[in-house]
RNA sequence: GGGCUUAUAGCUCAGCUGGUUAGAGCGCGCCCCUGAUAAGGGCGAGGUCGGUAGUUCGAAUCUACCUAGGCCCA
């Protein structure tokens, strides 16, 4: 300001003497844009290192990843995952725990060869097993690296470079190993199950290889006759009538491997007097049964329960094939009253429901067809005939035999195979089992399932009703994308051999060469060498390439971790995932765990929900509502998805949609603009030498720091629950509520016009450095890329005291050292009654036409008795408070408002008297009192002469 | 069909062990400002707490059933 024109400043002059806010923090995000930059910052600084090195010896909080499947992009699913995942680290690590996080990626199994078989097409055939399983190997590693970019560019930190791997030979070192544990512990056992079976292709098929089209089968009802003795006490009538059991089936060739009928505990059965045969039949299916032959009933000899006729017979099978032709009655809960008699035909060795039947009664599993789905030798007339063609020749034999009670067709859904597009069957074939009784694994594993905190709390009985009745766990695939079973057949008695030796070698095996290894020519003869068969003794010792279900790998993946990372302890502090889950990852880990040591790997389990569209509903193609984290990136940026992620109520589902996201985005801005207003702000303020101490700072801004402190405490609270949505609420509502519509609204006066170096400048300014500061270290764990933005903004201003690099090195704020409130904030509260009741006036007058800025302005209020003296007690306070020219305590004639709430309140607005100051825009009647500044108010011509005096002091 | 689970304003969430006219923020409508400006401020209108029936002096909060979702099984 040069002296000699002090006298006739122009407005554009008097604005050059505000402070008004100066910053390069750009209003606008462009999230999209600005992200890829902060993650090359993050890598030159090598951020997570920093963050490993800073943290080095403070206490440990592990979260172990569950590792997604490196099968196509991230979802949004797993985008949410790994975000809440991120926020976990990120806030455990500013509460000051040494809290590492290595990602994980699953890479064996179905899929993934599913994917490639595909790809390869005829060509697969003419492929050697290591050559596939190159194939599959690259296809995991590229998507491995897909997904590692994407998970990075939401900001997630972890050892990116150094994942764990199922691929890895150290791991499936661990996989093989674990298996040796099963073994040791006596749990393994080679037994039937039933399994989708292609007879074209010669193959078993997982679900995912099955496709349901509709097919017409035969729907016929098959009489078996019953053995009555038992019914007869209850019904004598029964005494020389020619009983039988009524079934309904849709597949015959399965009657030859018949061994009991199915029915239901809790359905009413009838015995139904047709005169030359009494059937027996579930109650509700008699009308729809006798319509199929249009026969009206004689009468009803009898009804009894499905539980009593438990044991009931035998009935006696068509064919004698099976157990020698003996029919048990049994109970199952899956028989339904909707379609058949209520009596189901079982075929343990053709059906999935038949083989569980047939384990719970120990019947034989018999299932009598070879590869190519053909009748095995000793089935009589049958023998060598293809299932689906016999089934004529079965219907034929068995109206010849008077046992057909009504034969038809039926169109229905049936599976059929994925590939060669053919129907499909059920077959029993030998499989790999860990029993789950056996060593009180079952037992063992619910009780650790105690042990551990569940959140929410459901998941416990979630888990512990599965472990509860699960039934044994078949660990053995009949695939080549995987780890082979380290097992040996006999050549001589051809049982299994089950050798400690030899799982300890093919670990060491794979250890140092990668489970590659196992399929290369003379492998296994080295891994056999001196093993003999446990049960004959031989020693002519048999491949078979069988791989380990994926879910045991998976399962395997914090042991793995230990075996192969230093500084890790037994068990983790958390694992994250959807609650899905509980049927996969959580559950095969624990029954891993469980076996290996005798507890959970986990202490305790949090699960989210999933992701579902604006309107509840799940995502799907076919619904084409489906919304990729990689669209809402490129449109919003990760923060706004991250945002999005800390906003809701996780452990429930979550929806999404783009009116949500439009939401987010703009909540997004509300905090990005407060962070940078107050940057603006203290673009002239050095907080090591200008800070003023907490007992000088101005009411109001020890208010606003009371406010900042309720809010540290309420969203350290919700990190450490885990709560993300309550501490973005609480950060959201503090930059709105508190900050942008009260306290910087107030502040801007002060602000603006004091002369820089005012102590009541210096004041606020001191207020809003530690509210910043603690803002910007609040937000870091759900607004990453933000924070760290306002964190390099808030460096490098003369400050004294640099900070670290990174806002992510740094500790979340420990509320501010303030003195005691005393009735401060009783008196505050009141204050801002008293402000909402003024507002409301204000707002009155302006409709009125009378003000339009407040600024315009003057309050008149009247008050008696306490409320008058707490007002005069702060009457100096109020213009500012209420943002007008002037506030006067007197009697009003004619209220604007007079307040319901507070008894005895009455206001009044009008305008102000007096001009308003070209500088500071208040309504004065001192404009021009000192005559240098002839617009100016009084209050700002003492601001520019102490400015001119700086100015002249530092020149 | 079974196990677990959800349902509070257009959106996201509070609402503790049942107790006065159910809260917040955003959005929306109207208005102000133009010295946070592709910003900022104010006021206001929105809910029969999914439905029904109970328990209770009293229920969004407890019970039963129903409806519509979700995950996992079958």
């Amino acid at each position: 300001m040069a002296g000699n024109a002090i006298g006739a400043m122009a407005p554009s002059d008097l604005k050059a003497t505000l402070n008004l806010p100066r910053t390069d923090f750009p209003m606008k995000a462009d999230l999209p844009r600005r992200e890829p930059r902060l993650l090359e910052a993050w890598d030159r600084l090598d951020i997570h290192a920093a963050i490993r090195k800073g943290r080095a010896g403070r206490p440990r909080f592990v979260l172990h990843d569950g590792p997604p499947y490196a099968n196509g992009h991230i979802h949004l699913g797993q985008t949410l995952n790994k975000i809440l995942k991120d926020m976990v680290v990120k806030s455990r690590t500013m509460m000051g725990f040494d809290a590492p996080y290595v990602p994980g990626w699953d890479c064996h199994g179905l899929p993934i060869e599913h994917q490639v078989d595909k790809d390869l097409g005829p060509k697969k055939t003419a492929m050697t097993p290591l050559q596939i399983r190159a194939a599959c190997r690259a296809y995991a590693e590229k998507y491995i690296a897909i997904q590692r970019d994407e998970f990075r560019r939401l900001g997630v930190f972890g050892e990116w470079e150094k994942p764990y791997l199922t691929l890895d030979p150290a791991y499936e070192a661990t996989i093989v190993e674990q298996i040796g544990r099963f073994a040791e512990h006596g749990n393994l056992y080679r037994d039937k199950r039933a399994v989708h079976w292609c007879p074209q292709c010669a193959t078993a098929l997982a679900e995912a290889e099955v496709e349901y089209e509709n097919r017409v089968s035969p729907s016929i009802y098959v009489r078996f006759p019953l053995a009555t003795a038992a019914l007869e006490t209850k019904f004598p009538a029964l005494a020389g009538r020619k009983v039988a059991v009524l079934i309904w089936t849709t597949t015959p060739w399965t009657l030859p491997a018949n061994v009991a009928i199915a029915l239901h505990p809790d359905f009413e059965y009838q015995l139904v007097d047709l005169g030359d045969e009494v059937l027996l039949l579930a109650a509700d299916l008699v009308p729809a049964v006798m319509a199929v032959r249009k026969l009206q009933p004689r009468g009803i000899i009898g009804s009894l329960r499905g539980r009593e006729l438990e044991g009931v017979g035998p009935a006696q099978a068509p064919y004698p094939f099976a157990a020698g032709g003996v029919s048990r009655l049994v109970l199952a809960e899956y028989v339904t009253r909707d379609t058949g008699t209520g009596a189901v035909h079982t075929a343990p060795g053709h059906g999935m429901d038949d083989f569980v039947t047939g384990r719970k009664y120990g019947l034989p599993i018999f299932s009598p067809v070879d590869d190519r789905g053909r009748f095995i030798e000793g089935l009589g007339p049958f023998t060598g005939m293809k299932v689906f063609d016999a089934n004529a020749s079965i219907v034929a034999d068995l109206e010849a035999r008077g046992l057909l009670f009504h034969a038809a067709t039926v169109t229905h859904t049936y599976p059929h195979c994925w590939r060669c597009k053919q129907p499909i069957i059920f077959r029993a074939t030998e499989q790999w089992w860990i029993a789950l009784d056996h060593g009180d694994l079952r037992r063992r594993s619910l009780q650790a399932i105690d042990r551990v905190r569940w959140i929410p709390p459901g998941g416990s009985l979630r888990i512990g009703g599965m472990i509860g009745t699960r039934p044994d766990w078949c660990i053995s695939r009949q695939r080549v994308w995987g780890v082979p079973l380290p097992f040996a057949f006999c050549g001589g008695c051809g049982r299994e051999v089950v050798d400690r030796d030899f799982i300890a070698r093919t670990a060491q095996l794979f250890r140092e060469r990668g489970s590659d290894a196992w399929f290369e020519p003379g492998a296994f003869a080295r891994l056999a060498a001196g093993v003999r068969c446990p049960h004959c003794a031989g020693t002519d010792l048999q491949a078979r390439n069988e791989i380990v279900d994926v879910w045991f790998e998976s399962g395997v993946s914090y042991l793995a971790l230990l075996a192969t990372r230093r500084g890790y302890d037994w068990p983790s502090d958390l694992y994250l995932e959807g609650s899905d889950q509980h049927r996969g990852w959580f559950h095969s880990s624990l029954l891993i765990a469980v076996n290996d040591r005798g507890t959970a790997p986990y202490t305790s389990v949090l699960t989210h929900g999933f992701t579902l569209d604006g309107t509840g509903r799940k995502m799907s193609k076919s619904l084409g509502n489906v919304i990729a984290p990689q669209e809402v990136i490129k449109q919003h940026g990760g923060d706004v998805l991250r945002l999005w992620v800390a906003t809701v109520d996780f452990l429930e589902d979550m929806r999404l949609s783009p009116e949500i996201l439009t939401r987010n985005a703009e909540a997004y801005r509300k905090i990005r603009n407060t962070c940078r207003f107050i940057l603006g702000n203290l673009a002239d303020f050095n907080p090591a030498r200008q800070t003023l101490p907490a007992e000088r700072l101005e009411e109001v801004d020890r208010w606003a720091l009371h406010q900042l402190n309720e809010t540290i405490e309420r969203v350290r609270a919700a990190y450490d629950a885990y709560e993300f949505h309550l501490a973005s609420q609480a950060i959201h509502r503090f930059c709105t509520v508190t900050l942008s519509a009260l306290y910087l609204d107030i502040l801007k006066d002060r602000l603006y016009t004091s002369a820089p170096d005012a102590p009541a400048r210096r004041s606020a300014q001191t207020a809003m450095r530690s509210i910043l500061d603690a803002l910007v270290r609040m937000m870091a764990p759900i607004l990453c890329f933000t924070a760290e933005e306002v964190w390099q903004h808030l460096q490098g201003r003369g400050d004294d005291a640099p900070l670290a690099d990174s806002v992510h090195t740094a500790l979340l704020p420990d509320p501010v050292a303030l003195p005691a409130p005393g009735d401060l904030l009783a008196r505050w509260t009141r204050l801002l009654e008293v402000r909402e009741e003024v507002l409301k006036a204000l707002e009155l007058c302006r409709a009125g036409g009378t003000i339009g800025n407040s600024l315009e302005a003057q309050v008149l209020l009247q008050a008696d008795g306490d409320l008058g003296t707490f007002l005069r007690r702060h009457e100096t306070l109020l213009p500012d408070l209420f943002i007008v020219s002037r506030v006067s305590l007197q009697p009003v004639a004619t209220p604007t408002v007079t307040s319901e709430r507070l008894a005895g309140l009455a206001i009044g607005v009008e305008r102000a008297p007096g001009g308003k100051c070209e500088r500071c825009w208040r309504m004065t009647t001192d404009i021009g009192s000192d005559p240098a500044f002839a617009t100016a108010c009084g209050r700002c011509a003492t601001a520019m002469r102490s400015i001119a005096a700086t100015r002249r002091g530092d020149a």
